[in-house]
DNA sequence: TGTACATCAGTGAACGCGCGTTCACTGATGTAC
DNA sequence: TGTACATCAGTGAACGCGCGTTCACTGATGTAC
């Protein structure tokens, strides 16, 4: 317990304006590309500052990316808490990539850059994805040999269809391209024409017109 | 009609040795990286010659990925010279894409670091994926409201898959990936389940298993 | 066949800018008494 | 309430390495005659 202290709050305005120009930076161009001094311009820090916080730019990428991931994991748990049909809950997933794609383009293209479509079963971040796989093809929802190859189709779909988005970000253009995404992506999966396109359109409506996206 | 000439294939030995060369870096690192020191010194070619070939670091790569992507397309075509069904056609097009990843995974990372998951309509070298699928969606066999989302499923699976390949490139591997993802990309198209199977298991064994893909 | 000459890609030393990293100092905030 | 002090993030000048780019020179190959 120190005996005097520095207030909490000034570190973390500093922290958090680094990685607002990290965001706009890196939705812009390549990490590597992204200077120090650029970095420290855009955040209106001093240089020097930004060692007091990041090891190096890459650290500060991952950060960022995975402040992104976690932000938008944490939505999709709380919107499919006692949604029970795996179908729904891929569906309502992807939408709030979706979503977030028109609502935040630019955090959404720093993600895309950062982590990519990196859609290895390991990575924890797709844990979520693993275990709804995992319950629809135990369920017999999902008629598919191995959850791999679904992680794999639903996470590249799910970085494409938000790169596309984050192109032109409109709410309109995101309604649309999610209907159709989540419908090619379920159906995909095994699950019946109907009821594909059902769950893709209750999804994109819900989710991503209604702002289910929203805080 | 320059009255003395130098060999034309000195220079062009340089440049391949220069292309190899990014291949291989290429493959292990982001392309902004890669120094031309690091560059030269894998091809075993003076600094100043890299500027007789190349603009810059950003031209070469441009220019590898362009020759593999414009590679597997012809290999494409040649493959489906004489098949109409558009389905078989896509689930062999895929089938390329992953076979080469097996055979030559450096040049499928590097395409796949350069390119990107690039799935626009409008970029050249996707032409023949917009086609195949235009056609599938006039004659009825592939059930997609617009080409674009066909498009952007198509290529996402077809990078992903080959990076998924190129982590553990081996046939056995490749064959089952190929299976697995050309299944879930034919079904995601609205092709019924049992002829999406029959195409991808006819496709990931002519085409991956019997080396198809070679030349 | 031989000699002089022309061409042009290859060579690598040299240059200098940009950028990552450091560090002594500042100053704002909170604590002691 | 006021004064002295402690802490620690912020600051930005300074350093020096790495890297992209240039350019005068070399040398291999082909042509002229």
């Amino acid at each position: 317990m120190p005996a005097n202290r520095v207030p909490a709050d000034r570190k973390e305005r500093t922290r958090e304006s680094l990685l607002r120009a990290g965001r706009m930076l890196f939705a812009q161009r390549p990490v590597d590309s992204v200077s120090i001094d650029e970095l420290v311009l855009a955040a209106k820090v001093a240089k020097g500052s930004f060692y007091n916080h990041f090891e190096d730019r890459e650290a500060l990428a991952h950060c960022l990316a995975g402040d992104i991931r976690s932000l938008l994991n944490n939505r999709v748990a709380a919107l499919n808490a006692d949604i029970s049909d795996p179908a729904m809950r891929v569906a309502r997933g992807l939408a709030v990539f979706f979503g977030y794609a028109a609502a935040e383009p630019e955090g959404a293209m720093a993600l895309a850059r950062i982590h990519g479509p990196d859609s290895s079963t390991e990575a924890p971040h797709n844990a979520p994805v693993v275990d709804d796989l995992g319950r629809g093809i135990a369920s017999g929802r999902f008629r598919i040999p191995t959850a791999e190859a679904g992680v794999i189709l639903v996470v590249s779909i799910g970085m494409a269809g938000l790169m596309r988005i984050v192109r032109e970000p409109s709410l309109t253009v995101a309604v649309s391209i999610t209907q159709q995404l989540v419908m090619l992506t379920l159906r995909g999966l095994g699950v019946p024409d109907d009821e594909a396109m059902q769950c893709a359109s209750q999804a994109a409506d819900a989710v991503v017109r209604g702002g289910g996206v929203l805080n």
